[in-house]
DNA sequence: AAGTGTGAAAAGTTTCACAGCG
DNA sequence: CGCTGTGAAACTTTTCACACTT
């Protein structure tokens, strides 16, 4: 269960990882009002996490703060864009532009976080271009090309259920790396690929179990 | 930190009720196949846990299994249905219908897993009805009302993030007990709401880091 | 023989509490 | 004195391994 290949930045907990997207958030928000230093009460208080978790968190890649004083803003935003690889602009291709993916091209969510859809792909490309989506649609069959060519690593895959393993196999055969899932089903890649699942039925459905 | 006002279903890793909606959508697929019984192995494998997860999860409802043999299909599913509170359709609202809000409402993804969205809310109606909406949209100030009148107990939130407080506020205060919220806030509600956070920007965001 | 149910061990994560620095 | 950095404790969740049932 090793990977022996991968230089592991072991050690740090998975969801610290998510964390830091949440701190970096706030810390943006601090930098826009001209706050300079941070203590870790505040800057949890604002993530909503305890401010020894906020701690230990930052602790994992380094000492960034001022005992008795806290931590300095844009430090901290810099280390935080580096560790994410957030320093330039990630190039992001989305496959199937069917309800839920023409939903997404046209919500302009991403681009606002500092990713770029560049394009996007489908069985029928035609059917979404009438849609008001001004991002290019291709045929799926331009896929791979498309990947190599400009070398994109991240895909979001909005493709029906049926065809989600196997258009995904594609994926990671042509060099995409991280894969922003929206189907309901558990994706099998290599080790080296990363799967993000958003499901969002199922997150309905827990909530329908916490409502009496 | 207790809730003794709430019969708490203790005990019960919340991660395992994320699972549960996993091992229901499996057993779906089981029954439509005409499959009447499966082993914790199998089944494992179609929700992508081991074997022993799913055993234990199972048992912090009850006992399904017959040993030597597996588990009843029928059962489990109506077991889970009851568990998760999906023995009737549930009404669900929507709260903003911008950019995300409105493409949500096209994509119905919701309503094939047996959620109804009933109704949308917006400062500004007008706006969406155009775009090939069919699910009413009304003014936000009708909001409070409608939700008492067809006692909503589910609610999606769009709205952006200045105003995600204010309006989760309102939810809350007309009976609403389930939020899933778009917005990348974290919300503060009374301890008898559950929200859900589902941030497509944090979930690219840390694909981000797994890719080198 | 096949496969569940489960106590106990392991792993992972969060919280505490306090030493130590500015 | 205030606030960070961190080892150790507490807690949560997963995995193991095996007794037990059909």
């Amino acid at each position: 269960m090793e990977s022996p290949d991968k230089p592991d930045k072991v050690d740090i907990p998975k969801k610290a990882i998510y964390r830091l997207s949440i701190y970096f958030r706030c810390l943006q928000k601090l930098i826009a009002n001209g706050v300079s230093t941070v203590s870790s009460t505040t800057l949890a208080r604002a993530a909503g996490v305890k401010p020894a978790q906020l701690r230990k968190d930052l602790a994992y890649f380094g000492q960034f703060g001022t005992r008795g004083l806290g931590y300095p803003v844009d430090v901290l935003a810099t280390m935080i864009r580096e560790t994410l690889g957030r320093e330039h602009l990630q190039p992001v291709i989305l496959v199937g532009a069917g309800n839920l993916g023409s939903a997404l091209l046209r919500y302009h969510g991403f681009e606002k976080e500092g990713f770029e859809v560049v394009a996007a792909f489908d069985a029928n490309p035609e059917s979404t271009r009438a849609r008001g989506v001004t991002i290019p649609v291709y045929p799926d069959s331009d896929l791979e090309t498309f990947v190599a060519t400009h070398s994109v690593k991240l895909a979001i895959l909005c493709v029906p259920v049926e065809f989600a393993q196997a258009v995904v196999n594609r994926l990671v055969a042509a060099g995409i790396q991280g894969v922003l899932n929206f189907s309901p089903i558990m994706l099998e890649v290599t080790p080296d690929v990363t799967v993000n699942n958003v499901d969002l039925a199922l997150e309905l459905e827990h909530l329908s179990y916490f409502i009496r």
